[in-house]
RNA sequence: GGACGAAUAGCUCAGUCGGUUAGAGCGUCUCGUUUACACCGAGAAGGCCGGGGGUUCGAGUCCCUCUUCGUCCACCA
């Protein structure tokens, strides 16, 4: 800045423009000293000097619109040089501990609208956290994502024309792990760019050394416990990642297909057939009976007989099984055990044998025979109806839907598929389902704990291996050669055999979710042995998780049995305390799932998905925060829509120039002030304080009081309208708007006023916008350059009101309801104004009729401030209007309105036209209103039952509100009669 | 089939213990550049609180029932 620039280098000096400024030279720290010249270091002479150099024409203008992109990257910039977001344990103090675990993102994923909104809601509570004191820890870090991470790498492998086998298992995990380190940070630096507080310095990766033992530590100790078994199973079998699925990982979808009516021809009546259903005609190689219900009395003489298996021809028996339904179809079941899992259960019943037709890619094998050997399972499907037709067997197609498994990553379906897996019976079950009941572990909303719990009484094993090489290898080792199903041959362990060339290594690696259960333990270290874990002791439970309810059971039902299992001494049975002591969290806030302005799910291929990054340029980290609180409702899902977003950056804007505007009217806070709250307090002139400066001050007191209880139960609606209301209705729209025709002498009030409204404003919002609220606190001199907003406790409305008592400024609800007063005057004198089309006029005079004299007393100590806000150049009053009230004769002419303070009449004058007929059918109008209420509030007050029955209160209430009501009508029926 | 949720202004949603005349934002209409902000301000219009029944002095709120929509779970070939 060139010092001998006059007026602009003043002007600079309140409000400096860094974003003008090249990015090399944008250090934030060089912003901090614009109000106190005198402490402005070289660095700021430097950014001075080369703003004028680069911008000699634009740096005279004060900016009227935020511009966020700057002031967000400086910003984070610094927190993070400053290692604000670092947390350590403080094991003297155990109630200050305060920890989020994020939820891990997929290393394959890039940020989309449901992490912006999880996200910044763990940043609200971790910044809140930090301001009221507590060692805030909020853990980033990211999960390896076997099966979509081994895809994706696959995937470019195959560009190349290979496989992950010409590679071998080596090569391809070091492949894997490569393309893991070059992409799978982006995620973590789009959080950034949001302004996500976590502590970097403690990243964690599901693949980490420390994390990978204690996945494996977590195995061999539920293997020595018992609850891990390995069994031949049917299990969900995705053909595309040729691997095994848990039952979470398989998503219904309806599927549009053929229903195939059949039919076989009895051994031993030949010439007669037995009719079958089918929407699975390439399955009949695999067919090993044919099933009917035994009560089945059109079936009965047939049960023992055989049919014949049309392709391969094979006699195959008749049998009876519960399982099959009577009604449905023809009542005959055709049982494939080795691909269906009700089948299987029935040939396990009855002895049946089990022919696989399916390789597992679901192409046929040649047990299907010739004919379909080598197809698809589609393309054999077709065929196999063919082939029925052909024999002359096939009765009926008809179209059919049905629900069908699919494989929630590759999005094709299922196939059942009997395969040799690991798995788990989940431990500490009951545990789980009381910590819940018993509200250690609180949800919110609380009604997704229903879905928890009968998930968990309905809970079935879990099939924890894939037939993948991405992930956390089985640790367990077979003898060469020897029976695996004898345990003696099983080496289970962390550390291999010590003669390895005798054993062979289990190929499977384990389920991801199977390591991201131990999320909340392990990445504070879990596994470590001995009890020195700071880390852990500190902050275990944690204190939120924060997620979508779609993974309730994939992950938080998980994590909640893992850390009951885990955390703490082997026991079979826990206690309620110790339950209350092994949780991983004591809240659980599920977000809603965001979808598109038609209620769509948010998906690439519908390309509905709006880019992040783009968002955050266009209206800015905090805008993007504020905009999306802002629509988030409570329990359900979001609707999102980009005009509705772009109102948390117009906040933003708004709360720029209301900060700008204090900057405008002058400095009061000596430089290097950092002024606390007392400071400020102390420069209050109570002669100078008036009823809205009362109001204000009250209705700050309570938006800290609403907004501390809203975010203890996790109430962001509240916190986030509480603060608009607050900051628009009160502050801006009516607080300002009075500042503006108050004498001159009381500016020292007004300017400490509207600092500490700001300052706490700024504490309030700061966990939601935290850039710009950083910003203008120092901006505005609230804090030493040094210091961060995060370092001040927002406090309580309690708090504040003992401070400014201390000043000698007792606050009292009764002011607020003045003010309203006021405003209800103001706004019906505009209202007058614009209904005859005057609004823009100034210079009008109304007539004022009080009600008492009270009404008149408080019109007259505002008259200067109400005159300039309704724009009008002078009121009249009458004197009070005592009891009846003047008659209609008496009446000024005029539109008016009765308002509860009196009534209000425009002065007519040579220039003023009113239109008499509009104005007479809105007095009209409002009569007929009013009648209503009359009428219905003297019913009420009439009927015994309410006057004996209702509370004091309310009785009281309905009592003045008739009175008030009745004395409108009544007023309202004058205006009308002298109207003419 | 079972469970859960939703239905309030044109749209998206608040409305906590049942209590005064049901609120907000956006959108719409009219007006406006005055000591910050047009990413702004002022004013207005706009509601059978999904339908029906019940409890109560009093119901958007509690109970029953029906309708429509959404989500999850389980699924019959």
């Amino acid at each position: 800045m060139d010092p001998s620039g006059g007026g602009t280098a003043k002007r600079l000096a309140l409000w400096p423009e860094p974003h003008f400024l090249p990015a090399s030279i944008r250090a934030p720290c060089a912003r901090l000293f614009h109000n106190f010249p005198s402490q402005r270091n070289a660095m700021s002479q430097d950014t001075a000097t080369t703003q004028n150099a680069d911008t000699p024409e634009t740096s005279s203008a004060i900016p009227k619109a935020y511009e966020p992109a700057a002031v967000e990257a400086a910003w984070y910039q610094r927190w993070l040089d400053s290692k604000c977001f670092q947390a350590s344990p403080d094991p003297a103090h155990p109630d200050r501990a305060h920890a989020i675990m994020i939820p891990p993102p997929n290393v394959t994923g890039v940020l989309h609208m449901g992490h912006l909104l999880n996200n910044t809601i763990q940043d609200i509570l971790t910044r809140r956290a930090r301001q009221q004191g507590k060692a805030a820890l909020w853990l980033p870090g990211t999960d390896h994502a076997g099966i979509a991470t081994q895809s994706r790498v696959e995937k470019e492998l195959r560009k190349t024309g290979k496989t992950r086998h010409d590679l071998g298992r080596d090569a391809f995990v070091a492949a894997a792990a490569a393309w893991r380190d070059k992409h799978g940070g982006i995620i973590l630096e789009q959080l950034q760019k949001l302004g996500a507080s976590c502590d970097w310095s403690r990243r964690v990766h599901t693949l980490d050394p420390g994390y990978s033992r204690a996945v494996l530590q977590a195995f061999v100790t539920l293997y020595d416990r018992g609850y891990i078994y390995r069994g031949k199973r049917m299990v969900n079998w995705c053909p595309v990642s040729l691997t095994g699925l848990s039952d979470e990982e398989v998503i219904m979808k309806p599927r549009r297909g053929i229903f195939y009516k059949m039919r076989y021809e009895i051994v031993e009546f030949p010439g007669q057939f037995l009719e079958i259903g089918t929407t699975r005609p390439e399955t009949i190689p695999g067919d090993t009976a044919v099933a009917v219900h035994p009560s089945d009395p059109r079936y009965a003489h047939l049960v023992g007989k055989h049919v014949w298996r049309p392709f391969p021809r094979a006699r195959i028996p008749i049998i009876a099984d519960n399982a099959v339904e009577k009604d449905f179809g023809t009542g005959v079941l055709k049982i494939t055990p080795a691909h269906d899992k009700a089948d299987f259960e029935i040939g396990q019943r009855h002895n049946l044998p089990i022919i696989e037709v399916l390789n597992p890619d679901a192409s046929l094998n040649e047990l299907a025979g010739p004919g379909l050997a080598g197809l698809d399972r589609d393309v054999a499907r077709t065929k196999a109806a063919g082939m029925l037709r052909e024999l002359g067997l096939l009765l009926k197609e008809e179209p059919y839907e049905n629900n069908v498994g699919y494989s929630e990553r590759a999005d094709v379906p299922i196939e059942p598929r009997l395969s040799e897996q690991w798995f788990i019976r989940y431990p500490k079950v009951e545990e789980a389902k009381q910590a819940v009941i018993n509200g250690h572990v609180h949800f919110h909303p609380e009604r997704w704990s229903k879905v928890y719990l009968h998930w968990l009484n309905n809970i079935q094993d879990w099939c924890i291996s894939r037939q993948l090489w991405w992930g956390h290898r089985i640790p367990v080792w077979y003898r060469n050669g020897a029976d695996r199903d004898i345990p003696a041959n099983r080496h289970v362990s962390l550390t291999p055999p010590a003669d390895p060339e005798n054993w062979t290594q289990d190929p499977d690696v384990l389920d991801t979710w199977a390591s991201s259960w131990l999320w909340c333990l392990a990445t504070l270290g879990w596994e470590k042995p001995g009890d020195t874990n700071d880390a852990l002791r500190f902050w275990f439970p944690t204190t939120a998780l924060v997620t979508g309810p779609d993974i309730i059971f994939l992950w938080v039902a998980r994590m909640i049995m893992a850390s009951l299992e885990f955390h703490g001494e082997e026991k079979t049975t826990l206690s309620d305390d110790e339950i209350r002591r092994r949780i991983p969290f004591r809240h659980v806030y599920f977000n809603g799932i965001i979808r598109d302005a038609q209620g769509r799910k948010m998906s690439k291929s519908l390309g509905n998905s709006p880019d992040p990054l783009e968002l955050i340029a266009k209206f800015g980290a905090d805008g993007l925060r504020i905009g999306l609180l802002s629509i988030a409702p409570k329990g359900t899902d979001i609707l999102f829509s980009e005009e509705r977003v772009s109102q948390g950056r117009n906040f933003c804007n708004k709360l720029w120039n209301a900060a700008r505007f204090r900057q405008m009217q002058g400095e009061e806070t000596p430089a290097g002030a950092n002024p606390s709250l007392a400071t400020l307090a102390s420069r209050l002139a109570p002669a100078d304080i008036d009823t809205d400066d009362h109001a204000i001050l009250e209705a700050l007191a309570n938006a800290t009081d609403t907004i501390h209880d809203a975010l203890e139960s996790y109430d962001f609606n509240t916190y986030t309208e509480t603060l608009y209301h607050f900051f628009r209705t009160h502050y801006c729209d009516w607080y300002l708007e009075t500042i503006k025709t108050r004498p001159a002498g009381a500016k020292t009030t007004l300017l400490a006023i509207q600092d500490i409204v700001l300052r706490q404003l700024l504490l309030l919002l700061h966990p939601l916008a935290p850039h710009i609220t950083e910003e203008l606190y120092h901006r505005l001199g609230y804090c030493a350059p040094e210091d961060f907003i995060q370092n001040t406790n927002p406090g309580t409305g309690a708090g504040l009101r003992q401070t400014l008592a201390a000043a000698g400024i007792v606050l009292s609800p009764s002011a607020l309801a003045e003010t309203n007063r006021l405003r209800e005057f103001v706004t019906a004198a505009r209202a007058i104004k614009t209904q005859n089309n005057m609004a823009a006029r100034r210079d009008l005079e109304f007539h004022f009729i009080p009600k008492d004299g009270a009404s008149a007393g408080l019109i007259q100590r505002h008259l200067g401030k109400i005159q300039k806000l309704a724009g009008a150049s002078r009121f009249d009053i009458a004197p009070p209007a005592d009891g009846e009230g003047p008659q209609a004769s008496a009446l000024p002419a005029g539109p008016a309105a009765a308002t509860s303070l009196g009534t209000l009449i425009l002065a007519l004058a040579p220039d003023v036209s009113v239109d008499t007929a509009a104005e007479q059918e809105r007095l009209t109008r409002e009569l007929a209103r009013l009648e209503k209420l009359v009428a219905a509030g003297a019913a009420r007050l009439a009927n015994a039952a309410f006057t004996s029955k209702a509370p004091a209160h309310i009785l009281e209430g309905a009592r003045a509100q008739l009175a008030e009501t009745q004395s409108k009508y009544d007023e309202v029926k004058r205006l009308l009669a002298a109207l003419g």
